[in-house]
DNA sequence: GGTTGACCTTGCCACCGTGGCAGGGTTCAA
DNA sequence: TTGAACCCTGCCACGGTGGCAAGGTCAACC
């Protein structure tokens, strides 16, 4: 109680490198998908010991945090690589990042757009449902194309 | 150029039963989706002829209309699978169907706010993002977490 | 030294909804 | 008879994530 049971650990107080596990931790993604980032090459083949396991540095680290900003903000794997790619690069040019953000915030609108159209149709129908113990009901009724 | 060239058919000109690749014609689902729906269990095991060719009654074919409405208005397959139930169910309560729209309108405008909540965020970057040959990229810095 | 438990490894399967392809059978018209 | 168009089943893929299994490793404690 004196405590918080999972101190949220702060960069500068790792002791580098770190397991999987704590930088899954420091991220908050979990070891499976540090492990598949790793593996898509979306984040560079990490250091071993000589057992095999992964050790991260605090750039790798920065790295998955990098990631986990990017899926936060709902961009697709191959916009984080990309994204990743830029990042690293210092000749990058700002307007090649903010491409892929504005395609990535069209899309969003679209997707975002088609969902408010099944939210009016599924409004309107929802209001004229009795939603009571009797069958008749005019939501069955427009998936049964009552049209026709 | 006279007539369309695919005449959109209608159920009232068929001739019954019809094979699949109509009965997908009719309902807007491929072919491929009408046998998946079929091995789901949202649709009833169809008629078969000698050779093993499926065969739709025009009661198949609405039921696939039913089924690609409640696709266009977002339901999962499993919400489909209930509702086709309550559809078929002349003792069902208007207020089951109602709670599965119900549900499924919370649902979406859940997934919206989330979107909306990146659009926003993203919208702000964009802005600032000058988007020119340098290098330097607030968006970037974002995903980086400039903030520590 | 040995045991225990937490951690790590790889690899496979699952979800959802859809598309594609392969490799075969059927139907119908020319 | 042949060819085109259709149909059949079964497998693999996508994206992003979780779960489980079977095994190896490490550190702490007795």
């Amino acid at each position: 109680m004196s405590r918080a049971p999972v101190p949220a650990p702060r960069l500068a107080e790792m002791h580098w490198p770190v397991a999987i596990g704590v930088a899954a931790r420091l991220s908050n993604v979990s070891a499976k998908m540090v492990r598949h980032y790793e593996s898509l090459g979306l984040l560079a083949p990490v250091a071993r010991t000589d057992s095999g396991y992964r050790q991260y540095s605090e750039a790798d680290v920065r790295s998955l945090q990098f990631i986990k900003r990017g899926r936060e903000l709902g961009f697709s794997i191959a916009e984080i690589a990309e994204l990743v790619g830029l990042w690293h690069n210092r000749q990058r040019a700002s307007a090649s990042v903010k491409r892929i953000a504005q395609q990535h915030v069209d899309n969003l609108a679209q997707r975002i757009e088609a969902m408010q159209a099944m939210q009016r149709t599924l409004a309107s129908l929802l209001t004229h449902c009795q939603g009571d113990e009797r069958p008749d009901c005019p939501i069955l009724d427009d998936l049964a194309g009552r049209c026709c």
